[in-house]
RNA sequence: CGGAGUGUAGCUCAGCCUGGUAGAGCACCGCCUUCGGGAGGCGGGGGUCGGAGGUUCGAUUCCUCUCACUCCGACCA
C-alpha cells in the first residue's frame, strides 16, 4: 500500500476525551473514528489490525475442533422469555420494536440462540461433542462506556458455545478451549493469564479469565510472577488427549482479580518477591455452565441407555476488538504503537525520504515491488513531506520494521533497517535489507 | 444510575466573568526558501459559537429548557 492512497487521518494534536493511551494511540494513528458513545467505525489501518486479530482467533478456534458458523444480531425476544433472561437482563439489552410491534434486541451475547439452533437439530448423543463458535458484533447499552473501543456498546466478540452428553465429556471441551485460549493469546503477542473467575450472571461452577497485565488495566489483579515464564502448548497439541496436566500447570499457581482475591491465601502460597499485584484487562472468559440453559429451553439429547438428558453446555468469549486496544496498552512507548508482528496491519513500513527524488523513487518502488512479490505487507511512504514527520508518524502507527530510504545512504548503496521494538537500525544493502525482512 | 464537567474552524484551545457582531496554533490550498526526527516566510479558504426559547436596541457572552459528549463511582468480552 502506498501511503499517497492509503486513508491513514493521523491526528498530531490528541483529542481531549481520549485518557488512557491506547484510545489516545488509536484515535492519532487514524484507527478509529467515534460515530456516538461506545461506537466506533474502523479506519483501514485499524480495520487490518481486527481483521488480523480475528483470524488468529479463527484458526486457533478451528484447530481446536471448534465450527465456525454466524448468528444474526438482531434476535427475537420470546427467545429470551423463555430462558428468563428478557427481564433479568436490565437496561443493557438494547430493545427494538419492529415494525409488526414483534418485540426485538441487539445481542449482547447469544447462548439463548445457539441453544435453540442445538435444540432443532440434535436429538442424540451421537453427534456429541459439537462446539459451535462465531465472530460476530455484539451491543450491551453499558450506562457508561469509556476508554475508547476498550469498552465499547458494540464490540467484537468471538463467543463459543459446547454441547456435551456428561460433566466429564463437558470438562473436556472446557479444557480444550482453555488451551485454545492459551494458545491464542501465545500468537498475538501478550501475556494472557488465565485466573479463577466469579460466574456472574451467566452461572455455572467452572470459570476462568484470561487476563493482560497492564498497568492501565481496568482492575486490580494478583499472580505469582512464574506464570510470565510458562509457555503455550504449541501447534502439535493433540486435543484429542487429556488435557488436564496442562491445565493443572496453568492453574496450580496463584492467580486472581481483586473480586476473587484472597490476601492470605496469596500471602502463604506466593513467596514475597514473587508476588504480582499490578493491573489488568480481561479479554476473555471461559465458563462451564452445565445444563443452565439446556433445562429452560428444553434441550434434550438421548444417551446411549436411552435416558433423555439436557445437554452439558459451557460459553467461552474473546473480545476481538478490546484485543486491540488491551495490545496497544501492553505494548507502546512514548513514540506510539509496536505492534506484535502476528496483528501489525503491515510487516514493513518503506520511507522515501526525498519522494521525487529520482534514485530514492527508484530504489523505494523496487523494494516494494520486491517485498510485495514475497509477500511482504508492506506500506510505502512515498508522500512528499519532511523526514521528521515521515519518522514520527512511521513511529507512532508502530510497524515492526522501517526501511529508511534516503539520498545520503544511497550514495554509498545503503538504506538503514530500524526494529521498532527496539529502536535498533543498521545500515544494509538494498539486496541485504529485502533478504533481512524476507526470512521469517 | 448517583456525582462532576465540557460543547467556539478538521484538531488542540482562547474569548464569555464585565453583552457591541469571532481569534491563535496545527491541519488544508497557492508561491518561495528549506529538506535525515513533527521547518520558516508571504498570501488564501474555512465557524448561522450544539439546538430551542427568553431578557435586551443588540447575545458566543446573561437566564431557562433541551440534546450530545467526557470524567469519577457502582456493573461488564
Amino acid at each position: 500500500m502506498r501511503m499517497t492512497q492509503f486513508f491513514l487521518p493521523v491526528l498530531k494534536d490528541t483529542p481531549a476525551e481520549a485518557q488512557i493511551v491506547s484510545h489516545r494511540l488509536m484515535l492519532r494513528a487514524g484507527m478509529i473514528r467515534q460515530s456516538s458513545a461506545g461506537i466506533y467505525s474502523w479506519l483501514p489501518l485499524g480495520f487490518r489490525v481486527l481483521k488480523k486479530i480475528e483470524q488468529i482467533v479463527r484458526e486457533e478456534q478451528d484447530a481446536a475442533g471448534a465450527q465456525e458458523l454466524l448468528m444474526p444480531t438482531i434476535q427475537p425476544a420470546d427467545l429470551w422469555r423463555e430462558s428468563g433472561r428478557y427481564d433479568d437482563y436490565g437496561q443493557e439489552m438494547l430493545r427494538i420494536t419492529d415494525r409488526h410491534e414483534r418485540d426485538m434486541l441487539f445481542g449482547p451475547t447469544n447462548e439463548e440462540m445457539i441453544t435453540e439452533i442445538f435444540r432443532g437439530s440434535v436429538r442424540s448423543y451421537r453427534q456429541l461433542p459439537l462446539n459451535l463458535y462465531h465472530i460476530q458484533w455484539k451491543f450491551r447499552d453499558e450506562v457508561r462506556p469509556r476508554f475508547g473501543i476498550m469498552r465499547g456498546r458494540e464490540f467484537l466478540m468471538k463467543d463459543n458455545y459446547s454441547f456435551d452428553l456428561d460433566k466429564a465429556a463437558s470438562r473436556h471441551s472446557y479444557n480444550k478451549m482453555f488451551v485454545a485460549y492459551l494458545r491464542t493469546f501465545e500468537r498475538l503477542g501478550v501475556k494472557a493469564i488465565p485466573m479463577r473467575a466469579d460466574t456472574g450472571p451467566i452461572g455455572g461452577d467452572m470459570s476462568h479469565e484470561f487476563v493482560i497485565l497492564a498497568d492501565t488495566g481496568e482492575s486490580e489483579v494478583y499472580c505469582h510472577a512464574d506464570y510470565l515464564d510458562f509457555e503455550a502448548p504449541d501447534a502439535s497439541i493433540s486435543y484429542d488427549h487429556d488435557l488436564t496436566p496442562i491445565i493443572d500447570h496453568w492453574t496450580k499457581c496463584y492467580a486472581a482479580t481483586d473480586e476473587m482475591h484472597d490476601a492470605a491465601r496469596f500471602e502463604a502460597e506466593v513467596p514475597e518477591d514473587r508476588r504480582i499485584a499490578t493491573r489488568g484487562i480481561e479479554v476473555g472468559h471461559i465458563f462451564n455452565f452445565g445444563t443452565k440453559y439446556s433445562k429452560a429451553m428444553g434441550a434434550n439429547v438421548m444417551g446411549a441407555d436411552g435416558v433423555e438428558v439436557p445437554v452439558e453446555m459451557g460459553s467461552y468469549g474473546i473480545g476481538v476488538s478490546r484485543m486491540v486496544g488491551a495490545i496497544i496498552e501492553a505494548s507502546h512507548d512514548d513514540d506510539g504503537i509496536i505492534w506484535p508482528s502476528s496483528v501489525a496491519p503491515f510487516q514493513v513500513g518503506v520511507i522515501n525520504l526525498k519522494a521525487g527524488d529520482a534514485d530514492c523513487d527508484k530504489a523505494v518502488d523496487d523494494i516494494y515491488d520486491k517485498l510485495g512479490a514475497a509477500g511482504v505487507e508492506v506500506l510505502l511512504d512515498d508522500t512528499d513531506g519532511r523526514a521528521g514527520g515521515k519518522f514520527a508518524t512511521m513511529d507512532l502507527i508502530g510497524l515492526p520494521w522501517q526501511l529508511i530510504v534516503g539520498p545520503r545512504g544511497l550514495k554509498s548503496g545503503v538504506v538503514e533497517l530500524k526494529e521498532r521494538r527496539t529502536g535498533e537500525r543498521q545500515e544494509l544493502s538494498i539486496e541485504a535489507a529485502i533478504n533481512a525482512l524476507t526470512v521469517g
